[in-house]
DNA sequence: CAGACTCCCGGAAACGTTTACAGCAAGCAG
DNA sequence: CTGCTTGCTGTAAACGTTTCCGGGAGTCTG
């Protein structure tokens, strides 16, 4: 009993000493049967037959010191809450999963120390690499993003020069085409509601939609303009703020669960949408097809990021030394009862969208 | 330089033996300084230079071995997008993140033996814990759960024996809330759209519904059940399929999404909510909060249940030697427009509700 | 029947840390 | 001046695997 005790582990379960004790063979014959890789058929019966008796279960963490990989992989997101992530998660996911490996997802919740925090902490060799999508982005970030120890992919805006796997869209002209398609429905008092002009998506819409009115020679009323965050309650506040001093007859917004908040206080305030005001939100997340009347939306491609941010991923973990490549998603328009120009009286009964959408309208 | 080599790590990178090796000390100095034990000035001093001239970063895995914990906690659920599961994540990486650790999800998709891997893998210690919510067991998988050589939680229903930690609700109770309150507002020919039966909370719902009615006296027609999954596109086709053969006066559904989808098919089939139709979900997710009219909800207490899930394995991975522990949250109903009595013309201009929400009436 | 070849086995090193232990120098009280 | 304490240091073992390598037994070929 005394001597067993020693081929256990610290916290007393079987460790592969003690199966190879038990079936009285080397510790290395006993690997080797583990894995199936040789071995006598006596010696395996053996082996097997110990294992099972002590229910041997290996450590992953040893394996993986040795192995200098875990199979695992890790997407970091913002807010878990917002169905482009879970679009974007769903995709990476099927990628991750046909390599053999499992996806892991950790919200950061927009906090920046603590995406550096997993960065730092995570990429210290729990995972083989991971794909981040940061919504903020400071220097200090990117110092942590660039000499990460395990390959990193970047699914967002980063600067030109950064020397980091990254895929991402041109959110500007997806508001261009939001705005071009109101304005070609007759809109012309077209609101924006944003979220915040400190992240990278943010500044990018702001800058987006100020660049589509000028190039229509529409003056923009800065009445018609509102920020929150990203989420749905804000969405709905900012727009309550905005239809108290002003009144548009369309309402782009920043993402769709901003635009389901609009569309609440639209409808709460007795407006129709979109009779009196069309709608455009915008990722084309299965939200836009879950309101009555069902949400047109900008599609920033983000089943097809996460895919393409999942194959690259790959191919770094493949071959680090690769030369850091940058990948680039077009943004296409959906058009939906919400900003229709004859409304619809019925929603059009489609079936959810099959996998790979294709585009309605693109640019 | 040829001897440098041998201080790296196979890919190259600084282990501890090169800082210690450029410092001039031992690689005991070395790590006493990096974890910031002992350590004279001038040692410190010098590992500190070695170790920023090199970008020293720990292996993290190779630490893990050694201390035997990795500071991560996972969770494992079925479906990402529904947003029960966010809300039980949030919670529970709010409990998680307050002791220091990292949580990571994981989306099954459902697929049992998914599930099982990731205990199978994941569990052999690239994690300190973790907690499950299964929608499918069997027995297989409850073998898994309690030979899990990590501690394990599980939050939904199981079997009374089981010897696993578990934080369940009572959903039967729960679907009869609905009902009560329906019948109570005098709806008579009330529907019920369900998840598969095949799971856990579909079989435990669909007892709930038959057992609320039989308990009013009201005699079940079986045109007014239709079964999908859990999710939004599946029940509104649900609802379709019930609209086009039976003439509800009232719907409850098994979740949120499904409530959603349901309230898409009855405003596409011209139906006014809750006028014609009363319509009352279930899980109480912020989705209830973001449809027109807002959405009656039968509270689980998600967002409970993920606290003390998170709670219980804290406790047990402090204290492996506890005996299995078994809580319950007692489920509620919130009344919103779509089954008020007096259809309210304005939802009300409800900020999202607080975190720890009060529950507008109780069992 | 000798030699080459195959297959299986066990010892030991390696993966990159942390840490128990012992040695050693310096400081101080007696 | 001696002996004890204190504080640092380096050596080496440990965490639980996988894998390289050499040796031994068996089989086949010539």
């Amino acid at each position: 009993m005394g001597r067993k005790r020693l081929q256990e582990s610290a916290d007393g379960r079987p460790t592969v000493h003690t199966v190879a004790a038990r079936a009285g063979v080397s510790i290395a014959s006993a690997s080797r049967v583990l894995n199936g890789v040789g071995g006598s058929p006596e010696t395996i019966r053996k082996v097997r037959e110990a294992a099972a008796e002590v229910g041997y279960v290996p450590n992953a963490i040893a394996r993986s010191l040795q192995s200098q990989r875990t199979g695992l992989v890790a997407l970091a997101v913002e807010d878990i809450g917002n169905p482009v992530y879970v679009e974007m998660m769903r995709a990476i996911e099927s990628v991750v999963a046909a390599s053999g490996r499992q996806l892991l997802v950790h919200a950061t919740g927009g906090r920046i120390d603590n995406e550096t925090a997993l960065l730092r902490r995570l990429a210290h060799r729990y995972v083989d690499g991971m794909i981040v999508s940061p919504i903020r982005v400071t220097d200090d970030h990117l110092a942590a993003l660039v000499d990460s120890p395990v390959p990193v992919v970047v699914v967002g805006q980063l600067a030109a020069d950064a020397p980091v796997d990254n895929v991402r869209t041109d959110s500007r002209t997806g508001v261009g085409l939001a705005v071009d398609h109101l304005v070609a429905a007759g809109r012309r008092r077209i609101g924006f509601v944003n979220g915040p002009l400190d992240t990278v998506p943010g500044a990018a819409r702001d800058a987006g939609f100020r660049a589509a009115l000028a190039r229509h020679g529409i003056a923009l009323d800065e009445r018609l303009v509102e920020v929150g965050d990203f989420r749905y309650a804000a969405g709905r506040a900012a727009t309550e703020r905005l239809l108290a001093r002003a009144a548009p007859d369309a309402l782009v917004c920043a993402n769709d669960l901003i635009a389901v908040g609009a569309l609440h206080a639209l409808l709460a305030a007795g407006r129709r949408v979109p009779d009196d005001v069309a709608l455009v939100g915008m990722d084309d997340t299965e939200l836009a097809r879950m309101t009555f009347p069902q949400l047109s939306s900008v599609s920033l491609g983000s089943a097809e990021r996460g895919r393409r941010a999942a194959e690259l991923l790959l191919s770094r973990i493949a071959d680090p030394a690769l030369p850091p490549r940058r990948e680039q998603v077009a943004p296409s328009l959906a058009v939906r009862a919400s900003s229709a120009t004859a409304p619809l009286s019925v929603p059009a009964p489609a079936e959810p969208a099959p996998a790979p959408r294709t585009p309605e309208v693109t640019a």
